[in-house]
DNA sequence: CGTGTTAATGTGTTCGAACACATTAAATAA
DNA sequence: TTATTTAATGTGTTCGAACACATTAACACG
């Protein structure tokens, strides 16, 4: 069309140089003309890379709050590996950070172009982020986000938002004078923020007289830790509210069963069967869904896509908060 | 590698026939061990033809309901457009079906791939589908379903469904004795299941002595409609609680300001401007996110995919009923 | 034995972009 | 003027699949 040759508009293009100032114009505007979009197919084509995403998350057998992720990972690695996506797996143990190190350094090593991962162990992520950018390795962070100086994308929720959402849950269904439990179970340091959000959202509300405290457990020994309950419930006699920040509301829920039954509101989050069986019957009042499937899901997609059609990445991407019921519960799992 | 030329692999790959059985062997045998997947990105890039969606649905200046709908459309529409996937547009005027069934006429004479459609009148609905089957064009149906003879794709919410969920929101936070009014305002045929749905839930919780009625509005003539209101609630005294089955909440709340104030429970439909600006203000309680958005992206986008990739289809995708209060509202919109 | 017929197999081109390589034109030095 | 450099432009091949077309092999028939 614009009298030239192919190598020339190639050149154009991609600016390679070598380029007389009439042979440009006439070619540029050519392209405007016709609103020229490179066929990311072809392009592609050509190009026929193996791109490889390597993915580090915790075991799914050690906590499963990561089986949906796992599934997500799996997915998201069919759906493109037609294309040439390689996705390899590393699982570490949720409890050791020893192992988080070890299996980083393996997904390290083996120098793929992203790697994804949940950064549940704060200064051991740091380390692995300065690895990954001295060795030219882009990364992508979901579940939670670690402050970092480097440059990376993160696909996950504002936990301090969503301590505030569990907050209006529990304003709409509290009674008048209800005091409120905060309640971490083996607490990790990101659960911090949901605590945050939800305080926030009780002091903004001018006429709230909701007391609201916050307290610790840890679930290791069943036992114990139904007696720390107990204890702490003995003690505090007028809280009947709680929110449990992460996963582990059910265990919660299986300790109230050796007390006395009276009614209690609960708010926690995600999925997981015996959740899921405790809001059927109405034990759990809301879950919020943290979408750890499509977390990872995305986290895999939104890199196929950008390597294989050229799509735009996000530097943050906050998915919605999502408000589980009994009767909504079915189209989230 | 099967010690044939490309040719013979294409005749087995494609069942074109002429193959001695030797042969056939010899290639089958290699398709298994090396577990043979064509390659989509050559595929298409060869085929190289151009796909074209066409899309009915209401008028978005008509109705403001529809305006995610339609940038979900223009969304997809800008995705796919470097594949070679032709998205064409037909608004109709959701108050006049003489409307619906021209546009719906343009879109049938033009032999599209696809139609995707929003079916909200249900005789001439029935109508369009039957053109379609006769024509040999596919069609998905966004929005609500409607119960067809023809195989075809839908992708929306279990309307019934979502009834129960705004049951079940409702139930946790009214009063004991309060009654409910569910309210249907220039009322369509499909939002009926709604009430269904809502009634269902109440009726199978057993202790609940709610009262429940419905009770239809026409907000065509807006002092009418505030009249029609004001008497409503003068003759049900002991109604303060509301289930506004579309997006029309908004129309309820301003007919409220002109009566006396009083704590009132409002649970409606659709993330609308003045929607969003009555659950801020705590005016309404919660609001269910239909999602047109993406019900009207995924149309595009799985039929694209199918096209260009091979991608599977769905029948009935029923996609989640979210629950939206002014703390999670911002990730929907 | 040659010829036609059909089954079986092989070869060449195309899609759009990327890139290596070849060629031509203009400018400079010998 | 001719050789040499370098700037500018053109040509050919490749990616993997699809498909048109060409070729070979096998066998029957006059």
């Amino acid at each position: 069309m614009a009298g030239v040759s192919k190598g020339t508009v190639d050149r154009v293009l991609h600016k390679r140089g070598k380029v007389s100032k009439k042979a440009f114009e006439k070619v540029d505007k050519v392209l405007k003309e016709i609103d020229y979009r490179p066929n990311p197919i072809a392009r592609n084509l050509k190009i026929n890379k193996t791109y490889n995403i390597h993915v580090l998350l915790p075991d799914p057998r050690k906590d499963p709050y990561w089986i949906p992720a796992n599934e997500g990972i799996i997915e998201a690695s069919n759906q493109f590996m037609p294309f040439g996506v390689m996705v390899k797996k590393y699982f570490y143990d949720p409890n050791d950070r020893s192992s988080f190190l070890e299996e980083s350094r393996q997904a390290i090593i083996s120098q793929p172009d992203v790697l994804l991962m949940a950064p549940i162990f704060d200064n051991e992520s740091h380390e692995v982020l300065k690895q990954c950018c001295e060795n030219k390795i882009s990364v992508v962070l979901f579940n939670n986000h670690i402050n970092s100086f480097k440059e990376q994308i993160f696909i996950g929720q504002d936990l301090k938002q969503s301590g505030r959402v569990a907050a209006s849950l529990m304003d709409k269904v509290i009674g008048e004078n209800d005091e409120i439990a905060i309640i971490h179970i083996n607490k990790e340091p990101h659960m911090q923020q949901k605590e945050n959000g939800f305080k926030e959202f009780f002091k903004e509300k001018s006429g709230s007289k909701h007391l609201v405290l916050s307290k610790e457990f840890n679930s290791a020994e069943k036992r114990r830790f139904n007696q720390d309950v107990s204890d702490f419930l003995k003690s505090n006699k007028s809280i009947n509210a709680f929110f449990v920040t992460n996963s582990k509301a059910y265990i919660l829920i299986e300790a109230f069963q050796e007390l006395e039954k009276r009614e209690r509101i609960v708010i926690g989050y995600d999925l997981l069967k015996p959740n899921m069986k405790y809001l059927k019957e109405g034990a759990i009042n809301f879950l919020i869904h943290q979408k750890p499937h499509r977390q990872a899901f995305l986290g895999v997609s939104y890199m196929a896509e950008h390597f294989l059609f050229g799509k735009g990445l996000p530097t943050q991407e906050f998915l919605p908060i999502d408000i589980v019921t009994s009767e909504n519960a079915q189209y989230y799992i």
